[in-house]
DNA sequence: GACGGTATCTTGGTAGAATG
DNA sequence: CATTCTACCAAGATACCGTC
């Protein structure tokens, strides 16, 4: 199969974008890369897993340098500064997804992949072969590209969760937290909910919750509830005998107007507008 | 009711201390 | 040594009032 590949490739997921959904695919591509061709120092706004199929090179992260060959891969994630160059007498050929999504860094992390822990092992199995030649063939999809890319996008996260060991180890507490903190935003997203309460149910101090959360999920308690928040109230516009206020009163939202203040923060367009272009 | 301005409250980032 | 907490402060979120 790699064999037949052009020398490189890039389709984009297309159509609507929304980057506030769970996980929302960006592009993805593959690369003969030429002898020492390099990328960076720069950073992303978005998370970018590499895998390299053939050659070697390095990437550096962090001030950590590692020495990378065919069946690995590597993580950036969002404003991770970065630099990889491929090597020069054996240069990698690598594909890559470019992704993000509030639920990005919950799924990454399930395969124990983050800025400290960037690096992970696969062999070029069927399983991943198969996957590649899905994502070849996006680009004759036209009208449902993104949604078949999502899938394809959480088809290959579901390989390295699966490829990871299992194990934790410290982190595995900390998931805890946030997973019971998650637990509690979508059981009360509904009612007037400080981050203090969320904190108190997990028996952590605020603050140190709101730093794991962050370190573990990506985002802050906060982002994710508003995000939760207005996802939810995404989904009650399709209810017409709903007007704005009953929505917002129904998300935890007591005042219409700052309901429409953050909605439009997030999705850049009132909620009326929002129900309109539905 | 929709919207804007503003005062007040809440949250998050950070560094460093306390605890086991 | 890793985990958890505290204090400070800036930024952002929220409540509330006035205007149209």
């Amino acid at each position: 199969m790699m064999d037949r590949l052009p020398e490189k490739i890039i389709v984009n997921s297309s159509s609507y974008i929304d980057s506030n959904v769970g996980l929302t695919p960006y592009y993805w591509g593959y690369h003969t890369c030429p002898a020492g061709h390099k990328y960076g120092p720069a950073a992303r706004d978005h998370y970018f897993i590499h895998y390299i199929m053939k050659g070697k090179g390095i990437f550096q992260l962090n001030k950590d340098t590692y020495s990378l060959m065919a069946g690995q891969g590597f993580l950036i994630s969002p404003n991770d500064i970065c630099y990889y160059r491929a090597d020069e007498d054996d240069p990698w050929v690598y594909t890559f997804w470019g992704f993000n999504g509030i639920d990005a860094a919950q799924y990454l992390n399930r395969a124990q992949l983050n800025s400290a822990n960037p690096i992970f092992t696969h062999t070029y199995d069927d399983q991943l072969a198969q996957l590649i030649d899905k994502m070849i063939h996006l680009s004759t999809i036209i009208q449902s590209r993104d949604i078949m890319f999502t899938g394809l996008l959480f088809q290959l996260l579901s390989i390295l969760i699966e490829n990871s060991s299992g194990e934790i180890k410290s982190e595995h507490t900390k998931e805890l937290y946030v997973k019971k903190a998650i637990d509690y935003i979508h059981r009360n997203y509904s009612n007037k909910t400080s981050i203090h309460e969320i904190a108190n149910f997990v028996g952590l101090d605020r603050k140190y919750l709101s730093t794991v959360f962050k370190n573990i999920s990506g985002v802050s308690p906060q982002e994710y509830l508003v995000n939760y928040r207005i996802n939810k109230a995404c989904e009650l516009m399709t209810n017409p005998a709903l007007s704005i206020g009953d929505i917002a009163r129904s998300i935890g939202y007591d005042d219409p107007f700052l309901f429409s203040k953050v909605f439009k923060k997030i999705k850049g367009c009132s909620p009326r507008n929002f129900r309109n272009s539905l």
